[in-house]
DNA sequence: GCTCATTCGCGTACATGTACGCATGTCGTC
DNA sequence: GACGACATGCGTACATGTACGCGAATGAGC
C-alpha cells in the first residue's frame, strides 16, 4: 500500500511547535527545516503547512515561548535601574543565544504575547520612575532600541572567524567594542541621559 | 550548437558585482537571484561561482560599494557632536533604506573597506573630543550598537501591517518608540552620558 | 443513513543557492 | 609548436521552502 497515509489528526499545530520547540532549545536552530520536522512527526512535508502559515510563522511562535520563560527580571523592582537593566540584558542575552530570536526580532515588529507582556511590565516600572508617559515611552524605546543594537551585533561575531587579510587585528579591536560589559556600561549613560532629562522636563513643567 | 558556451573571459568579479549593484540600488534587492543575474549577463548561474564565492560574498562588495558612497556626514568636523551625530544618522539611513546592508550587518562583523574607513574616521574625531583612547571607544561601541539597533527595529517596520488582532493598537505605539526623531534624541542622551562620564574620568586623572 | 461542505494528508512541481566534475580556453616553458 | 598547469564556462544534481490541487476523512443538517 503505497499510498498508505498516516491517521486522521496525526499532525496538530500544538505537535508541529513542541517538536520545533524543541529543536531550538537544543541549539539545532540551524538545521530546523520542514522535511526534518515532518519527518520527525511521520507526515508528509506539506502536511505542516495545514497548521502553520510557513515556516516563519512557526518560528515565531517558538521564539515567543522561549521569550516567555527567560524576559523576567529575578531583581525586586524596588530599584528601578537596575531592574531596567536586568530586563534588558536578558533579552540580550536571549537574542545572542538564540538565532531564532534574532531572526525574528529583525524580519517584523514582534508583538507575541510574551513580547507583549514584557513591553507592558517595563512601561509599567518606567512610568511610576519618570514623570509622564511621554518620557516613559522615549526611554523605553531608546533602551530597547540599544539593546537589540547590542544584540545583533555582539551575535554577528558568533561563529566567525575575522578574515585572514586583518593586518591590525582591526576585528578584533572592532570585535572589543561590543561585549557585554560595554552592553551594560553604555545603558547606563544612556539612562542617566534619560533621568536627566525627564526631570529637567518635570522641573520646568512645575516652573514655567 | 547547443553545446555553444559564451567567449572566454565574458564575465569577471568586477562585471557581476556592478550589474548587482546596479540592481540593488534600483531597489531590486529581493528580486536579486543568482540565475537573474547569470541571465542578464548572458552566461550559466554556475559561472558567477569562478568569480564570488557565494552570493552573500557578493552583496558583502555590493554593499561596501554603497556605504562607500554615502557614510561620510556633510557637516563640518568642527563640532564634532554634530559630526558624530550626523554620521550615526547617514549608517542609520543605510540600514533602513537597504535591505542588503542589514543583511550583511546582521550577517557577520563589518570590515569591508568603507565599514574600516568610517569606523576610522568617527575614531580619530572621538579621540580628539574625548580625554582617552579608551573613552572613545567606549563611545564608538555604545554609538554604534545604538544606531544599529534603531535600524534594524525601523526596518522591521517596513512593509509590515500589524496583524488583525491589533486591540489597543500596540503595534503603532511600538512603532512610535522607534522613529528616526527618537533615534536623534536617544542618540543625545547617550552622548551626553558618555562626555560626562568621560569629563568625570579625566578630572579624576589630574586630581586622584 | 444520505448529502454536502469542510478539514486534512499528501503528491507534484517550481524557484532558489550551490557542490561537483567535465571540457575547453590560455599561457608559461621547453 | 608541444605540453602541462591552471583558469573558466557550464551541465547535472541536490536540499530547501512552499503553491496548487486531488482525494479521503470528518462532521452538520436532514
Amino acid at each position: 500500500m503505497p499510498g498508505s497515509r498516516v491517521p486522521w489528526g496525526t499532525v496538530s499545530r500544538e505537535r508541529v511547535i513542541q517538536v520545533a520547540t524543541k529543536r531550538v532549545r537544543a541549539g539545532r536552530y540551524e538545521e530546523l527545516t520542514i522535511r526534518g520536522l515532518a519527518s520527525e512527526l511521520g507526515v508528509s512535508p506539506m502536511s505542516l503547512y495545514r497548521h502553520v502559515r510557513s515556516k516563519d510563522d512557526l518560528i515565531d511562535e517558538v521564539v515567543d515561548r522561549l521569550l516567555a520563560r527567560c524576559w523576567r527580571p529575578r531583581t525586586v523592582s524596588d530599584d528601578w535601574l537596575a531592574w531596567v537593566a536586568e530586563a534588558a540584558d536578558r533579552l540580550r542575552r536571549f537574542l545572542v543565544s538564540q538565532p531564532a530570536a534574532l531572526h525574528v526580532y529583525l524580519r517584523h515588529p514582534v508583538v507575541s504575547p510574551a513580547a507583549i507582556a514584557r513591553m507592558d511590565a517595563i512601561m509599567e516600572v518606567l512610568r511610576r520612575a519618570l514623570p509622564d508617559e511621554d518620557s516613559a515611552r522615549r526611554a523605553y524605546g531608546a533602551i530597547h532600541s540599544y539593546t537589540v543594537g547590542c544584540g545583533v551585533l555582539e551575535a554577528s561575531r558568533a561563529g566567525w572567524a575575522p578574515p585572514e587579510t586583518d593586518p591590525d587585528g582591526l576585528a578584533q579591536q572592532l570585535a572589543a567594542y561590543t561585549t557585554p560589559r560595554q552592553f551594560g556600561e553604555g545603558l547606563r549613560y544612556l539612562l542617566d541621559g534619560l533621568c536627566a532629562q525627564a526631570l529637567f522636563k518635570a522641573a520646568e513643567a512645575r516652573v514655567p
